[in-house]
This record gives C-alpha cells, sequence and structure tokens, in this order.
DNA sequence: AGTGTAAATGGAGAACTCTCCGATTGCCAC
DNA sequence: GTGGCAATCGGAGAGTTCTCCATTTACACT
C-alpha cells in the first residue's frame, strides 16, 4: 500500500479527466468495487455482473456503485481501464508501427489491426460499455476518433478526416464484433485482411 | 373492411417469413396494438413506447404485447416495416438506379446514399430496434448485407463482399447517425460524401 | 352442433437499472 | 481538538423489460 501506484490519479485519460481529487473514502471504495466487480466477472460472467450483484459483493449499497460509476456502461468501462490505458500509450507514444516514427498509412493499420486483436478478450465487457449511444460519449472513443481523424488527414488533407474515422471504427464496433466473430465465424485474420480493403479506399 | 389489404400476410419480406397463418384473434390484436404503439409514438415521441404503454393504449395484457412482438426491438421493427418493405422492394425490383439495369458501382452508391436520406425519419426507432446485438438478428439486416455483397461481388470478385457489406451498415448504424447528425451536426450531404470515400476503395 | 387441441390471452411477479434524499462521514480551517 | 460543510453513503422505491402459466378461445374435423 506504501505509495499507492503511481502518479496519474486513475481513470486517466481514457474515460473522462478527473475534475478533482477524491476523498479517501470515494477512493477506497472504488478500489473495492472494481475488485467485486472484477470477481464477479470472473467467476460467473459478464451476464451477472449486475449493480445489484456488484454492491453486495463488495458489501455497499446500490446507490455507492452509482456515485462512482454513472451507470452499468460506466462500470464495464472503469474495468476496461487498465488494457485502455495501454493501448493508448501505445499509440500515443509506444514503438512503432503502433506508435510516432511510422508512416500514417502503417500506423492508421497498425492501430486497425491492433485493435482487433484487443477485441476477443474484452467484446464482452466492451459490448456492455458501448450500447446504446453511451459507446460515443466515452472519452475512449474520442481518443481513437481523434487519432485516427489525425493520421487520416496526414495522409490526404482533403479527405474528411472525422467521417472515415467515424466510419472505420464502426466496423470494430463489439457487438458488430460479437456477431462477426461468434456467430458468423469470421476470423481475426480475416476481418483484418477486410479492414485492409477498406482502408485502400483511403490510403489509395 | 372488405377485402382486407392484399395478398400478401403481413411482414413480410423484412422481418421474418411468416412460418404459417395467424389465427384471426392474433391477428386482429397485431393490428390493434400496431395502431396503438403508431399514436403513442406520434403523441409522445419513442422514449414513452414502453410495452406496458402499448398493452394499455391497446387494452391488453402485456404478455400479448410480447407473444406478438417478440421484444422492443421486435415492436419497433415492426413500425418500421411499411418503409422498410418499400425501400426493399425499391432496390430488389425498382427503378435505376437503385433497382437493377444499372452497374454495380452505381446501385451501391445509390443504395448507401438512400439509407443515408431514410435514416432522419427512422433513427429514433431504428435505434430501438437495433439495440444490441438485435440488429444482425433481424431480416432486414440480412437482406441489406445480402444485397451490398451481391454487388460487391460483382464489382470485383476477389474482394470479401459479405465482410465489406458490414463494415459499410456499419457505418449507418442508426445510434451512430444519431451521434453524427443530431449531436456533432453532420449533414446528410457530409455522410454521403464520407461514404463515397469509402466506397472508392471498393470500387476502385 | 359438438369436441379436441393447439394457439392466444392476461397479469402477477422476477430481475434489473437508475433516482432520491435523509443520515453519515471525511476533511479543512481555525 | 473541534466545528461546519460538502462529499459520500445506503437502501427504499419507481419504472422497465421480459417470463410464466393457468385460463380462455378459435377453428378443423367429425
Amino acid at each position: 500500500m506504501a505509495g499507492d501506484e503511481g502518479v496519474i490519479p486513475e481513470v486517466t485519460l481514457s474515460i473522462h479527466g478527473a475534475p478533482r481529487p477524491e476523498r479517501a473514502d470515494a477512493a477506497r471504495n472504488r478500489r473495492i468495487l472494481l475488485e467485486a466487480a472484477g470477481r464477479i466477472l470472473r467467476d460467473k460472467g459478464v451476464d451477472a455482473l449486475t449493480m445489484d450483484a456488484v454492491a453486495a459483493e463488495a458489501g455497499v449499497g446500490v446507490g455507492t456503485v452509482y456515485r462512482r460509476f454513472s451507470d452499468r456502461g460506466g462500470l464495464a468501462y472503469a474495468l476496461l481501464d487498465d488494457e485502455e490505458c495501454r493501448f493508448q500509450r501505445a499509440f500515443i507514444s509506444g514503438p512503432p508501427p503502433l506508435g510516432p516514427g511510422t508512416p500514417p498509412q502503417e500506423r492508421l493499420r497498425a492501430f486497425l489491426h491492433r485493435y482487433v486483436e484487443r477485441l476477443p478478450d474484452h467484446a464482452d465487457l466492451l459490448a456492455a460499455a458501448e450500447d446504446g449511444t453511451a459507446r460515443y460519449r466515452a472519452g475512449a472513443y474520442t481518443l481513437h476518433r481523434q487519432h485516427l481523424a489525425t493520421l487520416i488527414g496526414q495522409i490526404d488533407p482533403a479527405l474528411d478526416a472525422v467521417y472515415l474515422a467515424d466510419a472505420l471504427l464502426a466496423a470494430l464496433s463489439a457487438h458488430l464484433f460479437l456477431y462477426q466473430h461468434r456467430e458468423y465465424g469470421m476470423s481475426l485474420e480475416r476481418l483484418k485482411t477486410g479492414l485492409d480493403h477498406l482502408l485502400s479506399g483511403i490510403t489509395s
């Protein structure tokens, strides 16, 4: 416990910028809740991950769960936060071809491929997080879109970079992935190759 | 009432092929329920369109609503059925450029543009219908995908037509549209032009 | 008409998400 | 310390979706 974890508070780049430091009991509860949620997720699967169940497992009231994570999607995003932060560091400042120091065409392709590789492990939780219009309001989406739009703008300033970023990310929807991969049996390789073809209209 | 409506039973091409004819009381209730739902939708908006409200407005039990339309998404799709059937007729057997008798590149483009034009009027209801993975299980999605995949296969048999159909349709998600158009302010023209750019990788 | 049966009905109730607000508690200035 | 206040807590309850099944009803076949 000494020294805690690091400099950056928690829930950093990805979901929402922390407006102000959390009170000690609140921070403790966040940790307790995340651990409880992780246990439920591991032991009983994503369907058992209800707000009531998390509250019961953590031994707090359900109101506390909603105060920490504004809704079920928020809890799901919080559970993905570690991995998301790693991904964000990788494409913002990591080594090539994901990070800087590579032509934008290749960075774009690397981003999409890496995103696909991330999906199998997280699609269930992501699908819960991305429910409805929630995906587009999340910080992660905004950052991904901005990153893709920047790369596309570097490739060809005449393109509508923001629109194309949305379109590419739409093809990476967790719900679509669940359907394509688990139900329709498309392999990750097939998805990557398909994305490459989509890209060919952009990198031309 | 004499002569009813037509040859084709109801809920025809779009949602699911009718397995067997409906009993008279069931058909009557379907009509009553759809009228009640339409009234609620018109008067109070999509948020008031709950299964309980429809049941109450129609004067039946909620179990009946669920028997007719398996869930809220099913009800939403049923409300869209008329328009959907018209759209389907248009791209299957209607006049060019949407229907046959036009090069596949142009039919593909016409399909996407027409889809975008349809969205503003129906996005709210469509968003309710497309919730979660429901979109991909719906008959309408399957048909749209098959149509697009056929056109893409005609353009270039070497492409993964089914994957690209999914990807194009992903960009037409009602949830994404609501975000892009209503929240982000993208015009229909901008969406169409963006889709044209996406297409350029396919029609190349 | 009478009858058997498969289909349709309705509403109680389970499960869930999310809100509300009085009670409680950490934290900072003094 | 201690006083005050803003943040936090908890759990009852409202609103929804969807299930279940005992009861009722339509319709085909004598």
